[in-house]
DNA sequence: ATGCTCCCTGTAGCAACTACAGGGTCAAGA
DNA sequence: TCTTGACCCTGTAGTTGCTACAGGGAGCAT
């Protein structure tokens, strides 16, 4: 058994994290100490860094509950676990794909700074209407 | 002279938003009509526009704002313009670099899925701690 | 007069935390 | 024993950038 806080340091999880966590559901409410206190046990801690791994890698905490109440029913077809993970990196390709249209106009944008004052800024330019 | 309907349709921007920026003090409250409804210039249409197209290129609102009021005061050096901009560009740098490392976390994972049952998929194993 | 579309203010919601404020608890040292 | 300090508690509000109402008013056409 241990306390908020060492189960924040086990897992590299702000305390007010774990509350919040609690309050949403996605960990059981736990048994507490005569004086209040929340105490955690292994269990706790796996469920813990399952989701913050699972954090990591960038699932919604929406993705993540699906996967951990699929978990819970280790009996079922994996095939669920293999569709959220595949949505996921859907997306993941989406926003690389996004993210580098955008440095491509950047770059040339910025690249066209000649250096002179503001109103000659080619980067402003290149941001406002009307004057392409 | 225009409502703000006219303006959201002509910058692809919904009402509330122009609000709201204009709650937040990135646009000036515009002139208002004996009706007390908001009519906005050639001169709002520009800086809605530009606004716009910053945060089309993923500048922070912050960053909208000083974009803007260095565009005000068109006499100063462009060096601040500069680093804001190669400052954005840097970020999303940082960004593609994680998502590339996150996809190949991910398409790991993912292939190495047998198609089993929950309790064997390797997915939720490389989710799961203390299983390595 | 009635409907319809637009506009107004003000507030609350989204994701996923984070940061207090204003207390209580507990172990250790003087 | 008393006190100090680190930890914990609840509850609420802030963050970013909007978006979505609710409950009204304005303006125009029929
Ligand atoms: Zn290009
Ligand atoms: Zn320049
Ligand atoms: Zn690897
Ligand atoms: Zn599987």
């Amino acid at each position: 058994m241990r306390s908020i806080g060492a189960l924040g340091k086990a897992t590299n999880t702000k305390v007010e994290t774990i509350r919040y966590y609690e309050r949403i559901g996605l960990l059981a409410p736990p048994q507490r100490t005569d004086g209040n206190y929340r105490t955690y046990d292994d269990e706790a801690l796996a469920r813990l860094s399952f989701i913050r791994r699972s954090r990591d890698l960038g699932f919604s905490l929406d993705q993540v509950r699906a996967l951990l109440s699929l978990t819970d029913q280790g009996t079922q077809d994996c095939k669920t676990v293999d569709r959220i993970a595949r949505d996921h990196m859907a997306e993941i390709e989406r926003k690389i794909a996004d993210l580098i249209a955008l440095r491509h106009e950047l770059s040339t944008m910025i690249e066209s700074c000649g250096g002179g004052n503001i109103s000659g800024c080619r980067i402003i330019e290149a941001l406002s209407p009307f004057d392409n």
